[in-house]
RNA sequence: GGUGCUUUGGCCGAGCGGUUAGGCACAGGUCUGCAAAACCUGCUAGAGCGGUUCGAUUCCGCUAGGCACCU
């Protein structure tokens, strides 16, 4: 039997979820997505989950199907969203079709992971507060010490990739460069890499008005049922963040003092009007790097919409 | 009609007679367990025309636009 992955991707907004349910209803698969946020139950709007129609005109698979509070991670999807392809295949499906965004996580399942250890909360969390206080530098030199490869290959400009190397480090005791062989891992069945694409102004203006519909979709009560939630992973999402701020300026935990024009960084959101502002740009800087992950893999069949 | 102030890159916004202000937008990029994250790079303008000066975005004059006040 020939069993086929087709893998609907590209940059949020441009149209996957629509595309996604043509090809299911096509070859009678459920969709599988691959999106980091989608798969939260607390979140819906402001991740554009597809409606409800959609959700019942065809079985999809990692939507809401965590909770916010697990940390989630693109190693788990790999694992998770592997296991359940070979069952649907073992079901009998021979085409299914995935679609996200989540360059990363599509990464993780079509190649593999190597066989890293994964986190430590404990020792991330203390490696993050030591990022935070000792700024990256400190890190650095350790990591050197350690793994003076990893040093030289990975961003150290980036307290993340710094912080994740250290980590695995002293939890193995070996250098994190030591796990890391960059070989694709094999998969027994093939994968179809179909990315979606439009003309970059009309991609800008299609998040623009997506954002407004948000919005009156009731994205503000959204976020704010999601509150207590704030300083988590998950909630580290655009749409999510600057309505935060908005709260926090609310609250009166930020003051527009001392900032002006020639301050870095975005500024108090004063108002719902500045968090939709930056919620729209946040959204295409981040179809942007969306665009830019995928341009190197060569795999992928680009089609315009 | 008169007087005063003002005019900076797509936008905001400084200082300065001779080094790139800075921020934002925008563009390009990095990516092996927080990836809608985190990080990196690029973007050299001074309304126009003259003058002073070794050298002007910075000083002077004229012209044009803007703002304010006066008649």
């Amino acid at each position: 039997m020939n069993r086929k992955l087709i893998i609907i991707l590209g940059p949020t907004a441009v149209g996957k979820t629509d595309y996604s349910i043509e090809m299911a209803l096509k070859y009678d698969s459920p969709i599988i997505s691959c999106d980091s946020r989608q798969i939260y139950k607390e979140m819906s709007i402001g991740t554009a989950v597809p409606s409800a129609e959609h959700l019942a005109a065809v079985q999809h698979y990692f939507i809401h199907s965590h909770t916010v509070t697990e940390l989630y991670t693109a190693g788990k999807y790999e694992v998770e969203a592997l296991d359940l392809i070979n069952k649907l295949f073992d079901q009998g499906h021979e085409t299914l079709v995935m679609a996200g965004g989540s360059g990363f996580y599509v990464d993780a399942l079509v190649n593999g992971l190597d066989d890293f250890p994964s986190a430590d909360l404990k020792l991330r969390d203390e490696l993050m507060r030591r990022l935070k206080e000792e700024g990256v530098e400190e890190l650095r030199l350790e990591l050197k010490a350690l793994d003076p490869e990893s040093y030289e290959t990975i961003d150290i400009a980036n307290g993340q990739r710094v912080v994740r190397a250290l980590e695995v480090c002293l939890m193995t005791g070996k250098p994190f460069s030591s796990f890391k062989t960059a070989e694709k891992k094999a998969r027994d069945f093939e994968i179809e890499k179909i990315g979606l694409t439009r003309p970059r102004e009309v991609l800008y203006d299609r998040i623009n008005r997506r954002v407004l519909q948000m919005i009156d979709e009731g994205l503000v009560d959204e976020v704010r049922s999601v509150e207590q939630y704030r300083e988590l992973a998950a909630l580290q999402t655009v749409g999510y963040k600057e309505i935060f701020d908005w709260f926090d300026y609310q609250n009166g935990l930020v003051s527009t003092e001392g900032w002006g024009p020639t301050s870095p960084g975005d500024g108090p959101v004063t108002s719902l009007d500045r968090a939709i502002e930056l919620i729209q740009r946040n959204t295409r800087h981040y179809a942007k790097r969306q665009l830019s992950y995928w341009k190197r893999d060569k795999d992928i069949k680009w089609l315009e919409l």
